[in-house]
RNA sequence: GGAAGUUUAGCUCAGUUGGGAGAGCGUCUGCCUUACAAGCAGAGGGUCAUAGGUUCGAGUCCUAUAACUUCCACCA
């Protein structure tokens, strides 16, 4: 035996994972004499390195995923990245930066250049940190979204959707953002409250004899208006209504219109529309024929139509300074604080612009419809289920998805236009002749498709579509989708539709919604904040075995967890158990020949083990089929640790330490199987460790991974079990016996028994566990000695006290117990005595309180006697 | 404005169909007992947010309230 005193995983996990790689354990295969399993790991982005977020997501799967294979199915999990493209292109940029350099700068070509270095070099990284937590992915079908044939199912499906009607091009109010320079989703928008005001502004009437007070936060966008609205129901107002107002800062002249939209109470009572910049003012604008006058050029500053004075002025400085020349020029009637929540860039956190612009968009309706459906037929089932609401409440209010993005890095837009007459063409190739004018020559979009238009499409590009593969057949669809419920929106339910509409199939069955990972005061882990922790360096301190336990225990589905340094520690003392454990059964094993088991009779300890063990089995594989990982991974530690450890090993010494040759061997050999199926048991969880630990035992040269998960195997144990339980109730009442009159544990004790239960077969384990020289089974009459009792259900336990304890603490000992059990009595008859329990509930419940009112009443008159005695001497 | 979640030991959290409140960490006591001091044996600590209700019985189910968190919407 070769194993070091403590736990070292360094000294393992990467060996251990080459050799898994080497001998390509990971790999599935389409076999239809196993049940397919398959996962789909949500594709990092490779913008830069992987967080807790993915430590924990990918700790998910893998114990899923484990648990599958050695359950006998072709467990197949699919690793892959994403290009991200918005994201990365950002980072790309700003690394850039850092060397003089901007996009114009090295072009379109070279820029590309530049990402896929980028790639390479982070896709490698991320890569290498999977594997360094001990992911068992499938690693020959590692995918990229702009793979070649991911990107081919792209063109496929752009075509397919633009062919049907529900891609189309057209001019809509979208989320620009100066700072990226390109267009967003709704989704990719999020809204942070800020500070700011709210400016009443005078327009004027034309004939100058009245005016109309607008409110507004942006008086930038003046510039913009193309009419005053006011609500038709509003009487201060209803005489304007048809006039027209004079722009301040301008010479333009506006119409004041009614609509609906205008809430009397807010502001004034009168807005100014925007058509160009608001999408609400985008919408009265069609209401009422307005023109749409856009005023921002696409970094956020004005244009030329502002005049000289605010021509490229920046957003801020152009709104300070119209403000300045209103109050100036007294059109500002007054200025008003509020707060209000601004768009913002999900990426660079910029403050969004909505602007008119012309973009490719997907049409949600038809899709969203079958996607809804599937989820409430529960054909797909989120867990936990509450996050269908969620999904549904996002559906069903679905708009337009705006697709196309203004930038260089991802999949570019399938559509091409005719050099000579500008005829749109989509296909996924270039276009050979123009079907308008028969030109040759096209120019295709410069567009790039938004990044989530390819990872929509992950469950299946990923196993190859669009070809009909053997692979999409087996495994598709896919069983279960792990991820964290922020990406709800932006992922999974695009990939429900997308699955739906170009498989006919929905993409996967269950949706395993996880939380996010905090950090120890419960603050999101973020850059700006530096809590963030690199699960590298948690592994390189405790091991990837510690930091899977950790994030696996103690947590239950779709709430968000903490990570906390203390607890990946006492996973890594957990962990050192186990070694230990398993090193004093390696020990015990050494130089002896082990029977079989199945061979040999069992001894009451054994059989007591198994009962335990088949009822941990039971409860961490449904556990497991449940989804419930945190409860699964409490189980086993508990069942380890108290059951395992602390009392099966103890239990063991009595026969290991005898003189018995054949005692000896039949107990190794026992302790050897259980901790096999142990270590079996927390493979998924722990996979460095138990490799380690089982290729070290006896008989065992290939790995676990592929062990056969362990199966309850029903015993007839009840009598030994209830004599193990007996056992440990003495065992239990002596040890607080000596703790409470602090008799040391290296003084022996004599120990009576005044019990019906037979212990020939414990005695000599009860002997080593309560080291005691001797125990009897007596008959109480006969014994002379001042003795403690303890009174326990089944037996008297009578411990001679000579000059071990004192009679004073005995006596405060005893009546404590006694305050106990009277306590204990008075709940019973409480519950007894009330007729409507008594006749209501379950007839086992009651039974077994009238059981233990009488074993407390038994208790009862000993501890009463016990005191009397004692008072007596005193 | 709409929705969801949380509220249990000093701290972080479990508690799956309603039947005597749990774990880890921390605290206190005693132990280097030949697998493990990353350990062993114990102890202490909770009107399960509040108020009602259903029930023989509620941490668990229902209603209301409060505090905190998150998501969605975005009235300029």
């Amino acid at each position: 035996m070769d194993m070091a005193k403590t736990y070292e995983p360094k000294s393992f996990e990467d060996r251990l994972y080459s050799e898994w790689e080497a001998r390509g354990y990971f790999r599935a295969e389409v076999d239809t004499t196993k049940r397919p399993f398959c996962v789909m790991m949500p594709p990092p982005n490779i913008t830069g390195q992987l967080h807790m977020g993915h430590a924990l997501n990918n700790t998910l799967q893998d114990i899923l995923v484990r648990f599958k294979r050695m359950q006998g199915y072709s467990a197949e999990w699919v690793p892959g990245t994403d290009h991200a493209s918005i994201a990365t292109e950002v980072k790309i940029v700003e690394q850039m930066k850092e060397e003089g350099l901007t996009k114009d700068m090295i072009g379109r070509d070279g820029f590309m250049v530049r990402a896929w270095e980028w790639k390479e070099k982070y896709n490698t990284r991320i890569v290498n940190q999977l594997k360094k937590l001990g992911s068992s992915c499938d690693w020959s079908r590692l995918a990229f979204t702009m793979d070649n044939h991911l990107s081919a199912a792209v063109s496929k499906v752009f075509v397919n959707l633009y062919n049907k009607g529900l891609i189309y091009r057209g001019s809509r109010i979208i989320n620009w953002c100066p700072t990226c320079k390109t267009a967003l989703s709704d989704a990719e928008v999020e809204y942070i409250e800020h500070d700011s005001n709210l400016w009443h502004i005078a327009y004027p009437t034309v004939d100058g004899e009245d005016r109309l007070i607008v409110a507004t936060t942006r008086p930038e966008t003046l510039f913009g208006d193309t009419a005053v609205a006011v609500n038709p129901n509003d009487e201060r107002y209803s005489h304007l209504i048809g006039k027209m107002l004079k722009l301040p800062l301008t010479d333009r002249e506006i119409p004041i219109v009614a609509d609906d939209y205008v809430e009397c109470e807010f502001g004034s009572g009168a807005v100014k529309i925007t058509p160009a910049h608001d999408p609400n003012d985008f919408e009265v604008g069609l209401r009422h024929n307005l023109p749409i006058l856009r005023v921002m050029n696409d970094d956020g500053t004005l244009n030329e139509l502002c005049g000289e004075r605010y021509n490229t002025l920046d957003r801020d400085v152009a709104r300070k300074i119209v403000v300045d020349d209103l109050k100036e020029q007294g059109y500002l009637v007054k200025i008003e604080p509020y707060t209000h929540n601004t768009g913002c860039c999900y990426r660079c956190h910029s403050i969004v612009e909505p602007i008119v612009s012309k973009q490719w968009f997907v049409s949600m309706k038809p899709l969203a419809e079958p996607a809804i459906e599937a989820v409430k037929s529960g054909e797909i089932r989120f867990v936990p289920e509450r996050f269908s609401k969620t999904y549904f409440n996002w559906m069903e209010n679905i708009k337009d998805w705006c697709i196309s993005r203004q930038l260089w890095w991802g999949h570019r837009i399938p559509a091409y236009y005719c050099d000579k007459c500008g005829e749109l063409v989509v296909s996924e190739t270039t276009p050979d002749i123009c079907p308008k004018c028969a030109h040759t020559t096209f120019s295709q979009d410069e567009d790039v498709l938004d990044t989530w238009f390819s990872s929509a499409l992950w469950p299946f590009s990923t196993l190859g579509y669009p070809d009909k593969t053997a692979e999409l057949d087996y495994w598709y669809p896919t069983t279960v989708l792990v991820t964290a419920y922020d990406i709800i929106f932006f992922w999974v339910a695009r990939m429900i539709f997308s699955g739906i509409e170009h498989m006919g199939q929905i993409p996967f069955g269950d949706v395993l919604i996880h939380g996010i990972v905090r950090d120890e005061q419960g603050r999101k882990m973020s850059k700006s904040l530096g809590n963030g922790v690199d699960p590298l360096k948690v592994i390189e301190e405790y091991g990837a075995d510690s930091l899977r336990f950790s994030l696996a225990s103690g947590i239950a589905p779709g709430s968000d967890t903490r990570y906390i340094e203390s607890r990946v520690e006492s996973c890594r003392n957990f962990i050192n158990k186990v070694w230990n454990a398993s090193r004093f059964v390696l020990m015990n094993c050494e130089g002896k020949t082990l029977p079989k088991v199945g061979t040999f009779e069992l001894a009451p300890e054994d059989k007591w083990i198994t009962c335990r063990l088949n009822d941990a089995i039971a409860e961490i594989t449904s556990n497991l089929e449940k989804y419930e990982i945190g409860m699964a991974a409490g189980r086993i530690y508990d069942f380890v640790w108290t059951e395992f450890c602390d009392w099966y090993i103890e239990m063991s010494k009595s026969a290991l330490y005898s003189d018995d040759e054949d005692l000896k061997c039949r107990k190794a050999s026992y302790l050897e199987y259980i901790l096999t199926q142990i270590l079996k048991l927390l493979h998924p969880f722990i996979p460095f460790v138990t490799e380690e630990i089982y290729l070290n035992l006896p008989n065992h040269t290939d790995t676990i991974m592929n062990e056969e998960w362990p199966s309850v195997n029903a015993g007839e144990f009840g009598a030994e079990h209830d004599r193990v339980e007996f056992l440990r109730d003495v065992v239990r009442a002596t040890r607080n016996v000596r703790a409470e009159m602090n008799v040391a544990p290296s003084k022996k004790l004599r120990v009576y028994l005044v019990t019906d239960v037979d212990i020939s077969t414990i005695k000599p384990i009860m002997l080593k566990l309560i080291n005691a020289e001797t125990v009897e089974v007596v008959d109480k009459a006969t014994i002379s000695d001042k003795c403690t009792t303890v009174v326990i259900l089944g037996a008297e336990i009578m411990i001679p006290m000579g000059d071990l304890v004192e009679f004073d603490k005995e006596l405060i000992r005893l009546e404590g117990e006694l305050a106990n059990v009277d306590k204990e009595i008075k709940r019973c008859e409480g519950m007894l005595q009330n007729e409507r329990f008594v006749s209501k509930a379950p007839e086992a419940v009651v039974n077994a309180e009238r059981e233990k009112l009488a074993k407390y009443r038994e208790t009862q008159s000993v501890l009463i006697g016990k005191i009397n005695e004692i008072k007596a001497i005193m």
